[in-house]
RNA sequence: GGGCGAUUGGCGCAGCUGGUAGCGCGCUUCCUUCACACGGAAGAGGUCGUGGGUUCAAGUCCCGCAUCGCCCACCA
């Protein structure tokens, strides 16, 4: 046992534990036991991997505390903990991140250079693309490689600081082979199964990336934009019809105009076609329902693509394809066929690769010049498509994708999700609208293909006909034993490397699978599925699924539609949904602030205990307001964090006879009232409510503290009382308890005062039960109101409490006199009383306080 | 346009299945060092956003409204 300093601090402790922890392997998944108890006796979490390339803030160190708090819980209970952590290191966080680290930029067409050194080092505000040193793909995955190594160290350390009881013999990373061997199973499973396909069709296309998004990752920002007024002529020549549009660039992709069936404006017209200004093409005029009447002038000119109605006008009329925009997000340089004019082709020149922008500044010029566009254009603002990490408008390009099919086209699987959903507690519950809100508002399949290079490779090859050209109905898979593999590398059976780009031979898919599509199997990747069976039947269905409310869409959606398609089961029991952190005004804190404190600096300066106590305080799903500049609920868990180690010092002080037994009134009085603690702090715990727990948990201890600690220290010092050893017991029996039951959220604290006086970790031993003490809880409490009053006669004498008292007469309801009576020795020590008579009224006061010292009341 | 949350003393929050408002911080006053000055004690401070309704009784249930935040939406 640890010797107890003469002046504990929390200073230290996190350095300490952390070190001792991992050499005994407290946090550590105990298999065996697992084994030996089976799945029930097992408490799984499916832990969020956080993004490497990005860096933690508070709001990690918020919701990660959650989940641990539960955890410890758990495993104090006797669970076999598996609680891993994962790395996620995939996607264009990770390679956009490298680009300005390293100052390069991946160019696939260029070869391998092994002595290859990157230009610099270091963050930097950020590198422009022109300066970006082009390199191969291979180098470039090995710096990617190489600098999430560097952040996951950083975020281990971090962790380790908070003091989260990961088993970090359980990691992975979603770049690793294993990773990447297990999500191209499953993807072939898909595959097999008919729920992966590939399809052509308008995507939603990111021009600065270079790749499809999905839905999930689109997001709505509020762009200026203008109407443009323009004149498509009547073929019969009777006339102009006026559209507006925001997107005057694509009227070369104009392919038809609509409006609704029932505006009377334009019915005559339906079944008739119009010329489009400046480019000549006749279109069609067209009724559609979608086609709003109040909006513009009421009829919408239809491009391939400006938005995402288009795609739907474009499909259910069955329009030709006249795309003009490229994936680099420039004017096409040839025209569309339908351009038939010299002077068509001539104004199609002028926009013929320039960027969207560019081409929409010349349009207008040549449409003002033409006189085709009417009046002046109406500025105003309106929401646009990004791909959430982009920072241009997406566009809507052709292309043949993989897609996952995700119950948008499928009503029974649709369902299905929702009904999962349902099987799964939410904490909060009201997070499962989320859900069921982006379920019930898919519009498409889930698209999971990305034209990226760090991620993992889409594991398929393409046969090649005889001239040559890949055939899509073509498609060659690798043998699962053979994964993971490269397809840019790797040769599919039964053909040779030769054969690439041959005639009759084969070809790469060089696409890579989005992020999520990786992520998503994060419950599969942890537990060992399709790799070790046993372990996977041990944590699978995991029981907790902890995130933040904003990934519900991806994280959480994707999870349960492969979970759903694979096994036909929720990946978890529960879902944990964590809040926002939010700056003092409310608003959501944002990294791009001036004044960014780190989580570790944070940590640093007032102690992991007192960050944890912070995190904790905050019920799930709850946004809480983080003041860096003034961190009172900070503060606040570091003043109890010290409190406990020195009641615990304290408390120690007193030997515990080997025959003690409570038998005061007020001992058995504080055990009673501490059972009713521990009951409702585990309820709590139970029920995901850690907030609830630490209150009631918390508020008991300044009770122990300021009052029973008070009142029974005297007899507690004093060898000739026979209380003594009943008081030596009871504060030794409340300190353990305590000290277990804030151990989840002071882990630091609780530890360090359990070493004092006991073997083994805190955060082994197990969950505190009911004493079963029969004590009548009324006493602590009656005796808790009238020191109030004894202390509150003795401020308004202005006297310490410490002055003594001659005579005290205290006046009390009857029933609360009787449980006074029971506590009369220990208020006459607290209250430095020599004589003490009691006598009934109708509240709780005192009638005569006779001082010693001057003073009168 | 649809949905979900929130609205309780200066600030941050509790108030579970309805019975005349609690906690912490801050503030005021007082007490020092025999566990804790990174301390202790006492006190002041709120007609629970708003308008209706149900009930003997409503922060607590029902309906409408307002403000704030978030999610979703086919945003010419």
């Amino acid at each position: 046992m640890a010797e107890i300093p003469d002046k504990p601090v929390l200073e230290g402790l996190e350095a300490k534990w952390d070190e001792k922890w991992d050499a005994a392997g407290t946090y550590r998944f105990d298999r065996a036991a697992a084994a030996a108890s089976g799945r029930p006796g097992v408490f799984s979490v499916d832990t969020p991997p956080p993004t490497a390339s990005g860096s933690l803030h508070i709001g990690h160190v918020f919701s990660y505390t959650h989940t641990d708090v539960k955890v410890r819980f758990e495993r104090m209970r006797g669970k076999s903990v598996f609680y891993p952590m994962g790395w996620d290191d995939n996607g264009l966080p990770t390679e956009r991140r490298v680009q300005n680290y390293y100052g390069v930029r991946c160019d696939p067409s260029l070869p391998h250079d092994p002595d290859f050194t990157p230009p610099f080092e270091g963050d930097t505000k950020s590198t422009k693309a022109a300066d970006q040193v082009p390199i191969s793909r291979r180098n470039f995955i090995e710096l990617c490689e190489r600098l999430t190594v560097e952040d996951e160290k950083h975020f281990e350390s971090l962790w380790r600081d908070l003091g989260l009881s990961v088993d970090w013999t359980q990691t992975y990373r979603t770049i690793s082979d294993e990773t990447i061997r297990t999500s191209q199973l499953a993807f072939l499973r898909g595959i097999e199964r008919g729920e992966a396909y590939q399809a052509l069709a308008p995507t939603l296309w990111d021009v600065d990336f270079r790749s499809a998004i999905a839905q999930a990752e689109l997001e709505d920002r509020d762009q200026p934009a203008a109407y443009h007024r323009l004149a498509f002529h009547k073929s019969d020549g009777s006339g102009d019809v006026h559209i507006e549009t925001t997107r005057p660039e694509l009227l070369a992709a104009c392919v038809a105009l609509v409006a609704h069936p029932d505006d009377e404006r334009y019915q005559p017209l339906f079944g008739t076609t119009v010329r489009t200004p400046l480019f000549d093409v006749e279109v069609p005029v067209l009724p559609h329902p979608l086609a709003q009447q109040d909006k513009g002038s009421g009829i919408a000119m239809i491009c391939t693509f400006g938005d995402v109605t288009d795609i739907i006008w474009w499909r259910e009329l069955d329009l030709p394809n006249r795309t003009i925009i490229g994936r680099d997000g420039r004017v096409l340089a040839d025209p569309p066929e339908a351009l038939a004019t010299d002077a068509a082709r001539t104004a199609y020149a002028e926009i013929a690769g320039k960027t969207v922008f560019s081409a929409k500044k010349r349009m207008v010029e040549l449409l003002a010049e033409s006189g085709e566009l009417v009046g002046e254009p109406k500025p105003f603002t309106h929401a646009v498509k990004f791909f959430e990490k982009g920072d241009r408008p997406l566009e809507i390009v052709s292309t043949r994708q993989w897609y996952i099919r995700n119950g948008a086209r499928d009503e029974q699987l649709r369902e299905r999700l929702i009904e999962l959903g349902r099987q799964i507690q939410w904490h909060p519950d009201f997070m499962r609208v989320r859900y069921e809100n982006w379920v019930n508002g898919l519009t498409g399949d889930w698209l999971v293909s990305r034209q990226r290079f760090f991620g993992v490779p889409i594991p398929v090859w393409y046969g090649l006909d005889d001239a040559g050209q890949r055939d899509y109905s073509r498609v060659l898979t690798p043998d699962a034993a053979s994964l993971p593999i490269d397809p840019t590398a790797d040769a599919p059976a039964s053909y040779t490397e030769a054969q690439r780009g041959r005639p009759g031979g084969f070809e790469a898919e060089t696409d890579v699978l989005d992020t999520w599509a990786t992520s998503s199997l994060t419950p599969q990747l942890a537990g060992g599925w399709q790799r070790d069976d046993d372990l996977w039947q041990l944590v699978a269905p995991f029981d907790l699924r902890p995130q933040g409310q904003d990934i519900i869409r991806t994280w959480l959606f994707s999870t349960l539609l492969r979970s759903a398609l694979e096994d036909d089961r929720a990946p978890w029991t529960d879902a944990a949904i964590s809040g926002f952190i939010v700056d003092p005004d409310r608003k959501k804190m944002s990294k791009s602030k001036g004044n960014v404190v780190t989580p570790a600096d944070i940590l640093a300066k007032h102690g992991s205990d007192a960050v944890r106590y912070w995190a904790a305080s905050s019920r799930l799903g709850t946004d809480a307001a983080f003041d860096p500049q003034n961190p009172t609920q900070i503060k606040i868990g570091r003043r109890l964090a010290i409190k406990v180690l020195n009641a615990a010092k304290f408390v120690l002080t007193f030997p515990v006879p080997d025959e003690a037994r409570i038998t005061e009134p007020l001992d058995a009085s504080m055990l009673a009232a501490l059972d009713r603690v521990i009951a409702q702090a585990t309820t709590a715990l139970e029920g995901y409510d850690h907030a609830r727990a630490l209150e009631v948990t918390e508020s008991f201890f300044w009770t122990f503290c300021d009052d029973y600690l008070e009142m029974v220290k005297e007899r507690a010092y004093d060898p000739a009382d026979p209380g003594q050893a009943s008081a030596a017991l009871a504060l030794r029996t409340a300190l353990s308890t305590l000290l277990r039951l804030l151990a989840p959220v002071l882990v630091f604290a609780a530890e360090e005062a359990w070493s004092w006086f006991a073997e083994g970790s805190v955060h082994e031993a197990g969950w505190p039960q009911s004493s079963g003490v029969p004590g009548d809880a009324a006493v602590l409490e009656a005796a808790g109101e009238a020191l109030i009053v004894v202390r509150r006669a003795k401020t308004e004498a202005k006297v310490s409490q410490k002055t003594p008292v001659s005579r005290l007469v205290l006046g009390a309801p009857g029933p609360v006199l009787t449980a006074l009576k029971a506590a009369e020795n220990d208020l006459r020590a607290v209250g430095r009383v020599r004589s003490i008579e009691f006598t009934e009224a109708p509240t709780t006061q005192v009638v005569v306080i006779d001082l010693d010292t001057p003073g009168e009341v």
